[in-house]
DNA sequence: GTTTATCCTACTAAATCTATAGGAATTACG
DNA sequence: CGTAATTCCTATAGATTTAGTAGGATAAAC
């Protein structure tokens, strides 16, 4: 299940997309626009800002704006930041890696095979997506 | 991520279905083979009992076994009844539906839509793989 | 009637999620 | 300069979920 950081972070990068990135969007309009809690919404575009997705500027006529064009942020990127790991198991995740404990050995562990076929299949959808997709579809 | 709980039940349905279902199997000894703490494993079979996955017999000799063939046991039933929803957000579920309360139209929603996809997708692993491939493979 | 097993309910400790509070720092503008 | 508007940052708190644990009731085998 999406946590709803991740959804928020989402839907507010997307509407920041949508704008098209002439003028910093302020955390106010965009919280609004998409029913999110203001004070919740802060902290998320903060942690995006820290890790290079958002550029920010503070005082009147400030506010968060996008740092590279929406078809070069991939939503796995997105995903990690916010979500952490794609894969359903530690022990089949390429960013998060984690060995299993109660595994002797992950390449007899008939769930270990099952969830590489699940998280290549979500991963090649959600790196094929980008922000100019969410654009695009309204 | 997968949760404890829906793992330890697939792996001991795993044990169970390479077991070949000649005589019941005690909590015991599947919790020993697959490294899983005992009253954690029974409170899974219990449910997975209870949902009629297994059946169960009672005292000396007494144990579980399951109830189908393991190729009449696609993976996303056992997923549905331990972990719940295999969608990533609640709209878009289709056996555990729930509006979210912060779209106003989920179908002009970018969220939505991603995982849409994603849902198909897994979904068509989870249904199409059964506990036989999880026997088969070994 | 003793042993071996499942059955059932309730409880708990720890982690995670979803925020909220409150002020510091920075910028714009008159 | 001074004031208003905004992001920045840390800390905290309440609710929920997860991953078990405890302890006895019930049933079957022998």
């Amino acid at each position: 299940m999406l946590s709803r950081k991740t959804k928020y972070g989402l839907k507010a990068l997307s509407y920041l997309a949508r704008e098209g990135g002439e003028k910093p969007v302020q955390i106010s309009v965009i919280s609004e626009a998409e029913n999110i809690s203001q004070k919740f919404l802060e902290s998320i575009l903060l942690s995006l800002r820290k890790t290079g997705f958002l550029g920010s500027k503070k005082g009147k006529g400030g506010g968060y704006y996008l740092l590279k064009n929406p078809e070069e942020i991939p939503i796995a990127a997105v995903y990690r930041i916010l979500e952490g790991p794609i894969a359903m198991v530690p022990c089949v995740s390429l960013n998060f890696y984690e060995k299993c404990d109660d595994c002797p050995d992950e390449h007899q562990c008939s769930v270990h095979r099952l969830m590489v076929q699940v998280r290549d299949n979500t991963l090649s959808i959600l790196e094929n997506t980008t922000l100019r997709d969410f654009v695009a579809e309204n």
